[in-house]
DNA sequence: GACCGAGTGGGTCGGGCGTCCCAGTCGCGC
DNA sequence: GCGCGACTGGGACGCCCGACCCACTCGGTC
């Protein structure tokens, strides 16, 4: 409540205002109830933005522009597989999903609100093609890790796999069914791989010196960096992996 | 205006909220919103039901219960290839889907709405459990037409289909991208394809005379029939299915 | 044809909403 | 150390919301 500098004010307003709707949903993130979540008064929301929606539009861009990883490719055991590799990295990206469903849930509600405002319509289309551009970096990674290449271009199973993760975790969020989840994951792991041509025959794997571990972080996304979801992955997650293949 | 039995006007208001809903949210149907649409008094709002949560509630079953088809294969010229029988389907499905976006706009409206209400938790599992009941019948009617036999659990591949149509149509509703949806929607036929074992040989290829269905309406879901999305699948459709194949 | 219950119309209530206002107060630069 | 501008607090306004009430009117039944 003490004197602060707008711009603190509003970063901490608007991870206020992302906490909210992932509790209530965009309707329940009056300002009211977000000022309460950010523990100031009501006339700081109007001083530090014009209206709500200036603060639900900021709030879009940054979490989109925050956006981290789709998913985490776990820079390769030499030579691992590809389908092997692309589900261990999904499986991190899903127990990121299970160990903050309301971020995720958030999101869509504002992927959501942004598709159904007049002005906001070009910002969803934005969300979703950096999406696309995480995924690709992924599939780009998981293929030089392997020495794969793709049968199609990037961009293209880029936006094949951001539609098997949006289904996959909306999925997860209506039914909570962990298994089922896992064995979509198998399959779109499956799928993807088949996208590729395998590696060049080479009878022994080169030294693949790409240090394990680079970036222990899965999902971040934190519109402030005040409760990110970092941190290992969970190590029953990669244990079912290799089991539930088909 | 004039006396009408409590039965109908609770169809009418139920219609009505759907139209709302899709047009301006969950958050935009209020009671003067959802009896100005059907053309009603505000009072017969709360003779029909007793809150605006029971009409909700209500809309959420009725909604569910009337889905009728995910994907609606064209059951099959004999020897058709299964790969191509899917991704037809999927593209009538995705015409469906271009014809009336708000419709489906309403749907992901009304299940995250579910999801975030306390005591309609079993609601929105319930909605997926239909969802995947439906893609099963699908993929049924797909293998017995073509003489595949799957290589997983149906109910299975279920999942995994109704989780790459939600991805694709989320992703399409975002960007309004028909190419990148049509690319996908050919992946997800190949995906899907690949988990069936190929008919026992049959040495001839039949002529692949898919085209015209045995079913000229797609998806249906009315609340009650008065505003339904039956009629004739857009020929557009079925004449670019051929020409985006990868 | 009158009656009586099912259905209707209009007005109202309390509350939460976004927004605004302005007197106070704090902290930084001189 | 002081002044002024950046920031805060509390209250208020007008609006729309869900819900409710009750006097009325209509239409099927006898």
């Amino acid at each position: 409540m003490p004197h602060m500098p707008v711009t603190e004010r509003r970063e901490r307003l608007l991870a206020a205002a992302f906490a909210v709707i992932a509790r209530a949903g965009v309707a329940g993130a009056t300002t009211r109830a977000v000022v309460d979540e950010a523990g100031m008064k009501l006339a700081s929301f109007h001083y530090a933005f014009r209206s709500r929606e200036e603060l639900l539009a900021q709030l879009v861009d940054v979490v989109v522009e925050n956006q981290e990883v789709v998913l985490d490719v776990p820079a390769a055991a030499p030579g691992a597989d590809l389908a092997g590799l692309i589900e261990l990295g999904l499986l991190r990206f899903f127990d990121q999903v299970r160990a903050d469903p309301q971020r995720e849930r958030a999101m869509f509600e504002l992927t959501q609100y942004a598709m159904r405002t007049p002005g906001m319509a070009g910002v969803a289309a934005r969300q979703y093609a950096r999406y696309r551009a995480l995924a690709e970096a992924s599939l780009r990674e998981a293929s030089t890790a392997t020495g794969c290449t793709w049968a199609r271009p990037e961009e293209q199973l880029a936006a094949d796999l951001v539609a098997l993760t949006d289904g996959i975790v909306l999925a997860w969020l209506a039914d909570g069914d962990d298994v089922r989840a896992r064995a979509t994951i198998a399959f779109a792991a499956r799928a993807l791989a088949a996208e590729a041509h395998p590696a060049p025959a080479r009878p022994t794997e080169g030294p693949r010196s790409v240090t394990s571990g680079r970036y222990p972080a899965g999902i971040v996304t934190t519109t402030d960096g005040s409760r990110a979801v970092v941190g290992g992955v969970d190590p029953r997650g990669a244990a079912d992996a290799s089991g539930s293949r088909a």
